[in-house]
DNA sequence: AATGAATGAGGGTTCATTCAT
DNA sequence: TATGAATGAACCCTCATTCAT
């Protein structure tokens, strides 16, 4: 016999629906205001609930700004993968990290959160999100290395090149809006083939002007 | 008639050289922290001086964030008309726009902060910045043109072009310390080099790999 | 005619040891604790159930505490009643009630509240508590009187003795724990004595020095 | 020439004075309302400032209860020294210790808080505390054996004894008021000298039962 | 010019309690 | 009977700002 209650579709996916919410919301307005400069009532109001109603989800706010830096590292992390398999030298294999990395932080439904305030993470997350950072960081590097060895980038500073990437990337979260001219597939693609020009040793001779699939 | 006042000339000297202290101070701290991330204490305390003796050079917190965002507003418009003046195209001029307004925005004796929460700036203020800002870019982008038009800048899109190479360059406040092996001067220069190899329609064969005048 | 629930008699039982064990445990921490210290959801972690699932036993945090006052209360006037009809002169009886309400209140099974916060019982709870141990004093007090006019306790002060050793007494729910070297009865017996020995006329030669029978 | 200022009486002075108000405002409602029991706005409004303004003085509510808590301890180790140079056996010593002690932990101008909620105090405060505490009681244990073995004390057990005054003397805490007709000095006289006779080998006759000088 | 004291507003968090399930 | 979610009030603490000195 079926009850009502085998009928409820499944509570914990309720409660991790709502859960996905809170951290969505939390990644955009952190990305907006800040993580300091974002309170847990306007998070709350914006939800629809209480402030207490929030530590249902989440044990603390720091957690929550936790939670949004680690979604954006498992963003670069399986970008590098997957470029990993994909690419066939280095410049593929960079660019592909950046585009599909973009892809992902910019995405719907994603709760990432890049740009913040040094001191907010606490002294154990910061550990943790630098060291992924770092390594993130590290392997782009490495990337660069492997195009100027095989000859598919030019002669340049990879520290300087990786950073300069990751700003005009990380900086796209501060400016975007996926309800423009550009959804989030055309934007990540012009943008990163305006970086793959600046250091490829076959440079195209034009730039996509206009969004197009 | 000389007053008691004229004989110590160097008082309001004295009194600008410790005010422009704390803006610099302030700029660095916010840069870091972020506005919301920062008291005054912890202003103070870096100044050797009470909470309320900073009330003495400013009016208020939100006062001292405007100065900065000012002061990198103007570092943006001085290096606009300078490259206007020296440049011969359209890619010369934004590249050398670029080139001044970063070295400008991390100099060791500028206090400018870029990267900032919304909702920081009161809505007055806030008008202020965001105009200017959006002219600024609105310029940018019409050096973007004028370079497509003469030739010296491929086809691409103006604004998305404009805005990953403010993030990069922005960025930079991020990471950069002058305390490295590159100096600012160094550090601009090898940046910007990169972001106009990614739209010149004569792209360099190499970049600059190590620090070098 | 017998119905479901009479089939099933056990239920009320279990439910009232259910109840005992939650007012043990509630007596236990707030002795440790504190009314203010002590948290429902410490509570009912403790007995492996919600802290909504308390709220079958007991109407409220502060009903938990009116019954383990009352329970202390009911120790106290059991102890005196049974003391006054065994005692033979005023110490005696004094002594006995002691002895007896200090073997209660420390007993294994009991869930007495002696020391309390001012201000945790609600101001209706608080007349009754507040009613019962002024009267259980001023037995105490009618006893030391009677003691002093029989020729078994010296001329003293009543109000302050018997402040005095229900001090002594009632600090022993802060210290002791059956798992020691004294059992209940054991310890008991010796605090009593040495208070007995402070107020007897006829003072004993030694004291307890180690628990025995 | 005199300033007003150099008039004013110290202005350290004046700040410690309120210090110790408001220390001696807390040690009274944390003894009758608990650590817990007692907020800040309670203290605040008692005092006739704001909550705020208690930091001032003071760095948290848990510095609060330590610095009552270690005006306990001193109290005991300064009567502990003082009794130890004037008493000349065993006995006196010992109740020489509890009269200074409860003189000065019942005393006006005093801000000593005995009895507590575990867990109140911070791990660290509570090291302190509780190592003076036991520290204490071992010294008191001590005076006992010493009692003993110089014919002035009773044989008994040491360790229940001192439970026994100690519990005594604490308690006093909750129910004395220097308002009514036994002032500090008289009632530590009176109370002393009950627990003296329930320990001495040469008990007196008769005790207090009126206060006098 | 600079300070220490004080304030009022707000922030993150906890908690006793309720309620639908 | 027992639970998870939600609430509103309270709590400790911080902070930008003011003011008398």
């Amino acid at each position: 016999m079926l009850t009502w209650k085998s009928a409820v579709p499944d509570n914990n996916e309720q409660r991790e629906k709502k859960r996905e919410t809170l951290l969505r919301e939390a990644a955009a307005v952190f990305t907006r205001r800040g993580f300091h400069g974002t309170s847990l009532a306007d998070l709350a109001e914006n939800l629809g609930v209480t402030k207490a109603a929030l530590y249902t989800y989440v044990q603390s706010k720091h957690e929550l700004l936790f939670l949004c830096h680690s979604a954006a590292m498992d963003a670069a992390f399986e970008s590098l993968k997957e470029a990993g398999a994909q690419g066939s030298n280095g410049r593929e294999k960079l660019i592909l990290t950046l585009r599909k990395y973009l892809e992902r932080i910019i995405g719907k439904q994603s709760f990432c959160v890049v740009i913040m305030e040094e001191g907010a993470l606490t002294p154990e997350h910061a550990e943790t999100i630098i060291g992924r950072r770092d390594l993130f960081e590290r392997e782009m590097r490495t990337l660069v290395v492997e195009g100027i060895s095989d000859g598919s980038i030019v002669r340049c500073n990879p520290r300087l090149v990786v950073f300069a990437m990751l700003g005009a990337v990380n900086w796209v979260l501060k400016w975007f809006s996926p309800d423009g001219v550009w959804n989030e597939r055309q934007l990540a693609f012009a943008l990163i083939q305006f970086l793959e020009r600046a250091l490829s040793t076959q440079p195209s001779e034009a730039l996509v002007e206009d969004p197009a699939l």
